[in-house]
DNA sequence: GCGAATCGCTACGGTACCGTAGCGATCGAT
DNA sequence: ATCGATCGCTACGGTACCGTAGCGATTCGC
């Protein structure tokens, strides 16, 4: 064998990241260690060493190796713009080996300053292709152009988020289509700029 | 001093209590150390042990000291009724010592069925009281009898915790405000047992 | 093929934490 | 005031993990 597939390194390094992303789903990022890695990737723990110096940056480049960024559907309406949109990036983010990675990584954000930049960028970019479904949206007119953008990205992401991660109930389309419609129902009628009178 | 405000075992298992709400809050669930505990407490590692079997339940009964339950109104108004409740509520779960051991707690449940059950608990606790001011509501005749009041609940609670847990932003009266009337506005027009058909 | 780089394996010293034990000091009830 | 219970302190053996080093074996580039 002249020309393998991929090289050595190459095969070690997927070898440990995934070994990696196994362990931080099954034990949390703090009672990730070195040696258990070891084991169950089957690589020696002097060989991991090589390749990462310590365990944030193995932890930081194991999510960013399971971490795909959905497309963002473009068909003319909202409604449909926005399943599509929060179905890929919840399905993305919160299920599989990612989402079982997703509370432990939030927790040890907080006092790591690297994976907290980790997690920031991808709930920014989440936020984003929200935000850019809904300003193409007000683009088209169908819907008032002084909403509350930000608002109601935290309206039809809170829910979701909360289902996964704190109720632990799985997502499923059926949710986030009824997440969808009840902010736009919420929209749609003259909230947008004020406040109901009763 | 023949009579002490308190005796000598409360005065040790509160300080005990207390330093290890601060070390979690601080360093996270799984990174608490019975060592640190003593340190900071004052309190002897010997007798730690002699109050609490372990970590587990060290950590059960810290979340438990510093957990309060907070008041239910019932003003008449869905709309006040709703941001008193959330009002109270976030500030009693997310803000404060509470608040900075939550995402550590909510990782540390998925592997501890004890830590799980409060948390759980906790959670349910507080959907059962916003569930309670809604199905007063509907009594009322305020809100249509069919709303799917679990669903709303979730698009109540959902945005606050995003807010909180994942975004790390602070819970203004303003965005509780904000949510509560979003939902409202979704809630009011007919969405209730069917879908929009447009 | 052949040299150089890489890897597996083993072992090491060092650190942090666990849970327990012993003992003198302190406290609390009577 | 006294005596039993509790606590502070220190020390201990045991465990798990860290990060490094050495060395034979394997693999890759040329």
């Amino acid at each position: 064998m002249t020309a393998p597939a991929v090289s050595r390194a190459e095969r070690v390094r997927e070898q440990v990241l995934d070994a990696t992303v196994e362990l931080v789903a099954a034990v949390g990022v703090e009672r990730l260690s070195i040696d258990e890695v070891a084991n169950r990737s089957g690589v020696a723990k002097s060989t991991i060493y090589r390749h990462f110096p310590s365990k944030q940056v193995l932890v930081v480049e194991a999510v960013h190796a399971c971490t795909s960024i959905p497309m963002v559907t473009d068909s003319g309406s909202l409604r449909e713009d926005l399943i599509s949109c929060f179905s890929g990036m919840t399905k993305a983010s919160y299920e599989g080996r990612l989402g079982d990675m997703m509370l432990s990584l939030m927790d040890a954000a907080q006092r790591d300053p690297e994976l907290n930049r980790l997690v920031r960028a991808q709930t920014d970019q989440k936020r984003r292709f929200a935000t850019e479904v809904l300003e193409r949206a007000i683009a088209r007119g169908e819907v008032p152009a002084d909403l509350d953008v930000d608002l109601t990205v935290t309206l039809l992401s809170g829910p979701l988020v909360y289902t996964k991660l704190v109720r632990r109930l799985p997502l499923t389309n059926e949710l986030i289509a009824a997440v969808v419609d009840s902010v736009l129902a919420g929209s749609d009628v003259g909230v947008a700029g004020g406040r109901r009178t009763t």
